[in-house]
DNA sequence: TCTTATATAATAGTATTACTATTATATTTG
DNA sequence: CAAATATAATAGTAATACTATTATATAAGA
């Protein structure tokens, strides 16, 4: 498995930039660069200025791959939900149980340890960015507009296949999607609120509480709606 | 109700202002055009320059009342959860049953249709604006340094009222804060996703659709962990 | 009542941010 | 090897977020 990670390349929309970070050294150095700059001092702060500095070029050179720093939000976003559909596809095949498939895609979303490198991308920080930063990309007002040009994309595919396993196991099921993103955000809120806000989550002892805690939540609303 | 209603003021704690707003006319005029701007914009490019531009007084006044936007973000945060947290005692006194008031709480936090005006605020715009500007004020780096300073105090006394109930139902119950803010932000989401991202949630005809889907979810895992 | 203190608002700035137009330097292709 | 093209660097600008200082209104005490 660690031999096709190391030589996975995850190719994003050519709508989520202007020139393809992968086809060049500067593109790759502000991908890997702005990873370890927001995870420092977060999205609002971050600026392709500063970036501009760590890498030693020119923030204009920056603009030539993004339009701006949303745009490198977007596309963080789209690969880190490619690079997910591709984990899961690879870890669910050859299952037949669409349970045991379910409950391996639920790991998935909620487990924190992500300890590969692939594509020299730190899957633990571009994970933890992910939980505190993932939501500006879609909230604010331009959502419509950048959602035409697909950068959701990934992310609906990812909740799609994941919605097709729920139907499998309950074809009557209404709420797939539903019940899909409300794992999804409520897990990585929970990780975000154990760190900084614990009375606004339970911290318990059990080692995966929240994975735990959202698999159940998941088989009980999907076998009770039968 | 409506009459109490009318002569209801909402009381914010003395840290998240510079000038209480409810003190003059001016501060008064910051919260009321502060939504209706957000509303419009978007929390990103509302900035206090427009806002002194439409109140017709100079930036540097409104800085007076707010060290900055985020501030005024956080405010209107804690208002909203206040009076919340409000609307929450007043329909479930004198109710006994546990799971009655359960049920009342979770169709407050899922319902949209919010017509009051109250204190001069539009319920409905404000609604609006935490469905989609929220969580912008904690997902930020200064989050623990505004929590100390009470931030999210409202929040948290709403997430543990309702927690109470929910442990009155199950004594046993490990995840009451846990559930509480999946169904607070898996709500909102829903209602966000069902206006701009309609694959990643499922629009039913039924009405209320949410609420009966978040109240099944909620008594589900209740009654399941006893 | 008048002076003084204090609250409040307006003026006029600055540093930073987000972004662009233009020029220079490589690299590739015919 | 020249021309075309891709890429990077320079040098800006408008807007943003904020502050220091000055002016004006209001309230309190003598």
């Amino acid at each position: 498995m660690k031999h096709i990670l190391a030589n996975l390349k995850i190719s994003i929309s050519k709508n989520l930039y202007l020139t393809d970070p992968n086809s060049s050294i500067l593109g790759r150095n502000i991908i890997l660069n702005s990873i370890e700059i927001i995870d420092e001092m977060g999205f609002e702060k971050f600026t392709f200025k500063k970036l501009g500095n760590t890498i030693e070029s020119p923030e204009a050179s920056i603009y030539r791959y993004f339009k701006n720093k949303n745009q490198l939000l977007t596309y963080l976003n789209s690969w880190y939900w490619s690079y997910m559909e591709y984990q899961l596809v690879f870890e669910t095949t050859n299952i037949d149980s669409p349970e045991k498939r379910l409950e391996k895609a639920i790991l998935l979303i909620t487990s924190n340890s992500k300890e590969y490198i692939i594509d020299g991308i730190n899957l633990a920080k571009i994970h933890k960015i992910l939980i505190a930063e993932s939501a500006k990309s879609y909230l604010t007002k331009d959502v419509d507009k950048i959602n035409k040009e697909g950068a959701f994309q990934s992310y609906k595919q990812f909740v799609s296949r994941i919605s097709e396993i729920i139907i499998e196991i309950n074809p009557q099921y209404l709420y797939p999607q539903m019940l899909v993103t409300t794992i999804i955000e409520g897990a990585h809120l929970q990780s975000f609120f154990a760190e900084h806000l614990p009375r606004l989550t339970n911290k318990l002892n059990t080692p995966n509480y929240i994975t735990t805690f959202y698999t159940n939540l998941a088989f009980l609303s999907i076998k009770d709606n039968k």
